[in-house]
RNA sequence: UGACCCAUGGUGUAAUUGGCAACACGUCUGAUUUUGGUUCAGAAGAGUCCAGGUUCGAGCCCUGGUGGGUCAACCA
């Protein structure tokens, strides 16, 4: 969609349907909404290969006709050993020297549903000793007594792929028929075709190019659909699937995935794509456009000594610092409040800059704290802190110039939205990095991949959120409204996380 | 023991079709910062898989290697 974009092109959309028992109309409408909501629009190009079912047949009866098509009777294991191994020649079928009008009886009698599935096959007759497998006289027809999503119970033969995709793209006046690197020993065969067929010098040609590889992912469909099936994720669409319906679950947004679309580019190297690309084009993203909020993901409760009992005062604070026109909120005050449990160390090393024992430190948009008392249980645990505040740096500044080194992101005790967070991490562990190689997949998921944090306390802003805006909670990194929340029960899902300077240094 | 495809900093891509190897991510400095984020400034890092050849000149053309990928479904 993106190179005729650039070219100044068309694209069609079709569907390969050829296999009825593969084709679901849940998948169409699925992949339909995933290309529209990544901004593409196919206008009213909307094709499948089972239109073409009757041209298919036609240009299949002349190909026997002209001696180029035979109809099989052995069965699959019989043709499977004819046709040799990729450095020895096959041999020819004793159906191959069949008369044309036996073939076009036998093909017919196919059609109408006089054989059993698995018992006659069309093939091509090309050259059972070429060194390209897929030119070995390739099956183009099979019987399927199977009901299609489109066209019902009207057929009972039905068209290989290959047999049908250049075809389609000659009629519908394609030029460039776009597709992946493992087709490209198929181009031969889709030219031979295209050759049959053609009339005049209009031909169009396959190109192909790299599927996309991510490190630590897995890309391929056939373990994505066991990932589904055997429920290690809740559906195609779980935030932790690298499909495009679970990146949008997660909260990446589509010009995201345009832009790290382009930057990866089209080629034909089979490489393997870093991970760190495609969070860094979402942060890009979000990080221009989506709305500052404060949560506090893991609490520790804080009472302000010298604050008022019962006062909540309303503090201004910026939607977006990149951003003015995103405009201000109010945060409410109180003398008690919460902050992050990360954000206090009772014995803090030389580089930690925020809030310890005798330390003053700014909540952000309201005042410097300094820290008198950690409360502890029997166990040594602590469960609060007290601070006193200074009246004089409301919104964050001391009059006096005094310098503090943190900015604590905080959330009220008691005027706060409470919430559930998901912190979505990698399926794979570190020791995969390959995940598109074959390998069991199962020995390497990362039990961690999803961590739910029931209690969660954000800015009472968020009320007004919709399901799918996306929020940064003051470095914790960026957050979607889950599509699946309910009022009573707010969802956020972790899209991407910050880059922690701190993080790295603890651990050197 | 075949055919086809590919090979450029750690990663991904460029290089006006033969003219000083560029950009992005990542990494590392430093500055700014009411997010250890962002932004800004700068640095390190490849001589283009190897060996020949053509040419005034080769990442690009030719030959031969090496390495990797794909192909033996009545799947797409």
């Amino acid at each position: 969609m993106g190179l005729p974009r650039k070219y100044g092109g068309l694209t069609n959309l079709r569907f390969d349907d050829t296999n009825p028992s593969k084709e679901e109309t849940e998948y169409v409408e699925s992949i339909k909404t995933d290309v529209r909501w990544l901004g593409f629009d196919w206008g009213d190009r909307e094709f499948y290969a089972s239109d073409y079912f009757d041209k298919l047949y036609e240009f299949a009866v002349k190909l026997i006709k002209a001696g180029k098509a035979y109809v099989d009777d052995q069965d699959s294991e019989t043709i499977s050993s004819q046709k040799g191994t990729p450095t020895r020649a096959g041999i020819e079928s004793p159906s191959r020297n069949r008369s044309v009008e036996e073939n076009l009886d036998l093909f017919n009698r196919m059609r109408e549903g006089e054989f059993d599935e698995g018992s006659h096959v069309l093939r091509a007759k090309i050259d059972m000793t070429s060194p390209n497998m897929h030119m070995r006289d390739p099956i183009i027809y099979r019987i399927m007594k199977a009901h299609h999503h489109r066209t019902g119970d009207k057929w009972c033969v039905y068209p290989m792929y290959d047999f049908a995709h250049g075809q389609s793209d000659y009629w519908e006046g394609i030029t460039h028929s776009v597709c992946t690197l493992e087709f490209e020993v198929h181009r031969p065969l889709y030219d031979w075709f295209i050759e049959q067929l053609r009339d005049g010098d209009y031909r169009p040609r396959q190109i192909e190019f790299a599927r996309l590889n991510l490190s630590y992912t897995v890309m391929s469909k056939r373990k994505l659909l066991q990932l589904v099936k055997e429920n290690y994720v809740n559906g195609w669409d779980d935030p932790r699937m690298p499909t495009i319906s679970g990146l949008r679950r997660r909260g990446y947004t589509p010009a995201s995935i345009r832009n790290f679309s382009d930057r990866i580019g089209v080629t034909k190297v089979d490489g393997m794509i870093d991970v760190a690309l495609l969070e860094h084009s979402v942060r890009e993203d979000l990080n221009k456009n989506a709305q500052r909020v404060m949560g506090v993901l893991n609490p520790l409760k804080v009472v302000i000594t010298n604050y008022p009992e019962g006062q909540v005062e309303e503090l201004d604070a910026v939607n977006n610092p990149e951003n003015p026109d995103a405009g201000k909120r109010k945060v409410p005050f109180t003398k008690e409040i919460y902050i992050e449990r990360d954000d206090f160390m009772e014995d803090p090393p030389r580089k930690f800059f925020r809030l310890a024992p005798g330390r003053e430190v700014r909540l952000r948009y309201a005042y410097f704290v300094t820290c008198t008392d950690v409360i502890k249980d029997e166990k040594g645990e602590i469960t609060e802190l007290h601070c006193t505040y200074d009246p004089a740096s409301k919104g964050g500044n001391s009059p006096d110039g005094r310098k503090v080194k943190a900015t604590l992101h905080w959330v009220s005790a008691t005027e706060n939205v409470k919430a559930e967070v998901r912190l979505y991490d990698r399926l794979f562990n570190d020791e995969n990095p390959d995940g598109h190689k074959d390998v069991d997949f199962k020995e390497f998921l990362n039990p961690d991949s999803l961590k739910v944090l029931p209690e969660c306390f954000i800015e009472p802003f968020v009320k007004d959120a919709k399901p799918m805006d996306s929020f940064q909670f003051e470095r914790l990194g960026y957050f979607n409204l889950d599509p699946d929340s309910k009022d009573d029960k707010l969802v956020f899902n972790r899209t991407a996380t910050l880059r922690d300077a701190w993080s790295k240094m603890k651990n050197k």
